[in-house]
DNA sequence: GGTTTAATTCGATTTTGATCGAACAATATC
DNA sequence: GATATTGTTCGATCAAAATCGAATTAAACC
């Protein structure tokens, strides 16, 4: 299980920001993630079925969304907050407001 | 040729709004509403086929990010802006400024 | 009334995206 | 090495959304 290639944040763009959080239950991993500093895939999951959302977790990184670090056999994910503040100021706070 | 019924501000959803905005057509006709007070669906056409801006038009009118005047026979479109403003505070101004 | 203009609605097609079971890969533990 | 745990990948299916030509509505104008 190789190590994930997040875009870099000069290559995120505002549609595809867009299109990673309009989807119900990627916008709510991503409210989430703005509680906490980081959270596992299995913390997130629900009663989803793992492949649903190992596809959404997929959206959200190739976004820019967030950031997945591998540790073990654990997949722990943190918003890219600084990265997304950067580049579109005062979006996320606005997500995240909610 | 019937009025719109635009939703009520206070019916207006993040997501259905970040629906809206998450198609490339759309997020253009937004940014653009975003530098002038109001523009006609022709103004706004391109070289795009009608009835699929048309589509468009409907979408972001239901997502509650656009508001469409009816005078004569044209049809003048503005930014929801001070509704946006009131309930995503922060939200469109981060989506403008690009 | 006939014509032009602006935009929508209808209906069919195509494209995109979500869903999810089953098989797989990688690590950890015994 | 065997087993359990975590998450992905594959592949098929299903649902949602975009596209756009043709017909339609409505107002304006001569």
């Amino acid at each position: 299980m190789p190590d994930y290639d997040h875009p870099a944040s000069d290559d995120l763009t505002l549609l595809g920001v867009l299109r990673g959080l309009a989807d119900p239950i990627r916008l709510e991993i991503v409210q989430h993630l703005g509680k906490v500093p980081e959270a596992s895939c299995a913390a997130l999951l629900g009663d989803r079925p793992r492949s649903s959302m190992s596809h959404h977790f997929q959206v959200l990184r190739d976004s820019g969304l967030l950031h997945t670090r591998i540790q073990g056999v654990q997949h722990f994910n943190s918003l890219r907050k600084e990265d997304l503040d950067r580049r579109f100021p005062g979006l996320m706070d606005a997500v995240l407001a909610e």
